[in-house]
DNA sequence: CGCTTTTGACCCGCGC
DNA sequence: GCGCGGGTCAAAAGCG
């Protein structure tokens, strides 16, 4: 079986992560039309044919297995106990290997069907994303039929400005999601708005720029007013459209099609610039006509029930990660600017809610809310949302790190509640709760409106919170492949997490005194626990399973080797500077969602 | 004087 | 339609 090792035949999907060799054992009847099924997963539909059609190396697998039973049976002697009970004991490890093949053929079910989803829903948005360029590339040539040259330095600030918005998302793409994500789904980008000059470069700081000049100017009009604002509606139908045009963007990947969405953006932007001037609101008091045009078919589309439930779903939604921690403190100093722009006492808790929002950067839309815990007043609740869109003092880069990975978990999940678990428990969470030290274990909040992740950091015997953050989620990581061990489980269930890491049949090696620079910047000084991560990680277990994984010393090893990584996960732990590299590097993996899987720690 | 905090009003979604 | 609750805004007050 050595093409565990070929690239190639790495597969990787949403929940899992399997190789060539397990999907030559699945049979026929169940995969045989399912191959289409599989989203990008495929190095070529060739091998994809091969693979799941295969019947021909599949039925000289079932000869040799048969034939190799076969063999075993007739070479063995009835006659003696002793060889008679090895055979026994070779069927019997056979069975198991049955019984493993029938719970990976179980969970390649479940992974099918989830893969038919996806490949739907990509479809939908596909087709609602080519139905959106079509209709916004002709209303810009309308558009600027119609207006000539008149608007042509403030079309250029927006251009300029989503230009600098697409910059930023090549950078970054996940950021940007988020920031994306802040901007739609928070409420204040849903009101109508009109331009200031946009002065940064964020989706949300886009979208808000077409806030009304004075609010309470259009309060103070009155009502009528303030509807005639709101039917005004181009600022907010185009608002809209730039915000899902972004999201299609971001959704279809920052490298396909960019330039072309880029366009997109770039046009609608224009159009919004140019049709929601405060100007119009004062100075044309005959607009309504204009309204009715732009209201009645402003750019002729409208935004589909099934678009915006794909808009709306969780994955475009913004994570809210929070962290508890002890401190007397009346806000935890987690490296960042923040500005309190609010509080409120919250239903069910006595101690009042603050609000704060970073102040590092202007119209950065990370936002964070402080409270008290009801029952422990010396447990501080901060609950972070959104994405930085400048770059961090170093002091706040540990936590923006680990909030960003935690978040970054928990967009993996898919849209429902039900995903969200299936994707913790795919994540290993589940088994987390096998290990003693379960301190700062994420909880992943599926009935939250918003998509949450709690690290609770409060029972860390650690000092430093940052570290303790870091720990947790290195431990989601760590722990599932150790729990993946001790279980014996299939492991191709945790190759969903994005930094994989490979289980060998090897022990893990705990290297004394080596450096390993991370990104140049961090350099463990410390006894370091090496990772090996691979491609090939699944291979590495289904190799266990497959050839030993039975056996009862591979056993024995797996369990031996769970022991050594919940005790390099607790040296990891106890190294801050260690920990926060390999938090960042789990934060940069999951952010890119790379499919690129190879880190060298 | 500029920045931050306080605080009451307001907006909006949601459930009944 | 109405009330509730979470979240936001912005004027006023506070502070260095």
């Amino acid at each position: 079986m050595d093409q565990v090792d070929r690239p190639g035949h790495y597969y990787r999907s949403s929940v899992g992560s399997v190789s060539s060799e397990t999907l030559q054992l699945l049979q026929p009847s169940k995969f045989g039309s399912g191959e289409s099924q599989f989203v990008g997963l495929c190095t070529s539909q060739e091998e994809t044919t091969q693979l799941f059609l295969g019947n021909e190396s599949r039925s000289s697998l079932k000869r040799r297995s048969s034939c190799d039973r076969s063999t075993m049976r007739a070479g063995s002697a009835p006659s003696s106990p002793e060889r008679s009970s090895a055979d026994d004991s070779k069927y019997e490890d056979e069975l198991d290997v049955q019984r493993q093949l029938k719970k990976t053929r179980t969970e390649m079910e479940r992974m099918m069907h989830e893969n038919q989803q996806m490949r739907r829903m990509l479809t939908l948005m596909t087709e609602e994303y080519t139905l959106l360029q079509q209709h916004l590339l002709t209303a810009v040539a309308q558009k600027q039929d119609q207006a000539g040259m008149t608007n042509t330095e403030g079309v250029k600030r927006s251009e300029d400005l989503v230009q600098a918005t697409l910059v930023a998302q090549r950078a970054s793409p996940q950021k940007s999601f988020t920031a994306v994500s802040t901007s739609t789904t928070s409420r204040s980008s849903e009101r109508p708005r009109s331009p200031t000059p946009p002065a940064q470069i964020s989706s949300s700081s886009f979208v808000k720029a077409t806030k009304p000049a004075d609010e309470r100017h259009s309060k103070a009009i009155g009502k009528s007013t303030k509807v005639n604002l709101q039917e005004h509606s181009l600022g907010t139908g185009e608002n809209m459209m730039v915000a899902e045009a972004a999201q299609l963007q971001v959704l279809s990947g920052p490298d396909r099609g960019g330039s072309l969405s880029e366009s997109v953006l770039r046009v609608a932007s224009s159009g919004l610039q140019e049709l929601s001037t405060p100007a119009d609101d004062e100075t044309h008091p005959d607009s309504e006509a204009n309204k009715e045009s732009a209201s009645e078919e402003p750019l002729g589309w409208e935004p589909t029930k099934r678009m915006k439930s794909v808009l709306q779903d969780t994955s475009v939604r913004t994570a809210r990660v929070s962290v508890r921690t002890r401190t007397d403190a009346p806000t935890m100093a987690d490296g960042c600017q923040w500005r309190k722009y609010g509080q409120k006492l919250a239903k069910g808790n006595p101690c009042p809610r603050a609000y704060y929002r970073c102040t590092v950067a202007p119209g950065c839309p990370v936002r964070k809310q402080v409270q008290r815990c009801a029952e422990d007043r010396s447990v501080l609740t901060t609950t972070y949302e959104g994405t930085h869109n400048h770059p961090l003092p170093s002091a706040a880069v540990a936590m923006a790190s680990t909030t960003s990975a935690a978040a970054g978990m928990l967009l993996m999940g898919s849209s429902t509640s039900s995903d969200r678990v299936c994707a913790a428990e795919a994540l290993g969470i589940e088994n987390l709760a096998r290990f003693s030290d379960q301190s700062s274990l994420p909880i992943i909040s599926a009935s939250a409106p918003f998509p949450r992740i709690t690290l609770d950091l409060t029972t860390s015997s650690q000092n430093d919170w940052t570290s303790a953050a870091h720990a947790a989620i290195n431990r989601v990581h760590l722990g599932a492949v150790a729990a993946a061990a001790k279980a014996n489980e299939s492991a191709y269930r945790f190759s969903f997490a994005p930094l994989r890491l490979q289980v060998p049949s090897a022990p893990i090696n705990v290297l004394p005194l080596e450096q390993h620079s991370f990104n140049g910047a961090v350099a463990a000084e410390k006894p370091s626990f090496r990772l090996n991560h691979s491609a090939n990680s699944f291979d590495g277990c289904s190799q266990g399973h497959n050839q030993a994984a039975v056996n009862g010393s591979e056993k024995a090893q797996y369990v031996q080797m769970a022991e050594r990584v919940t005790a390099a996960t607790a040296a990891i732990t106890s190294d801050p500077k260690f920990t926060a590299a390999l938090a960042a590097a789990v934060a940069s993996i999951i952010s890119s969602q790379s499919l690129e899987p190879m880190v060298a720690l």
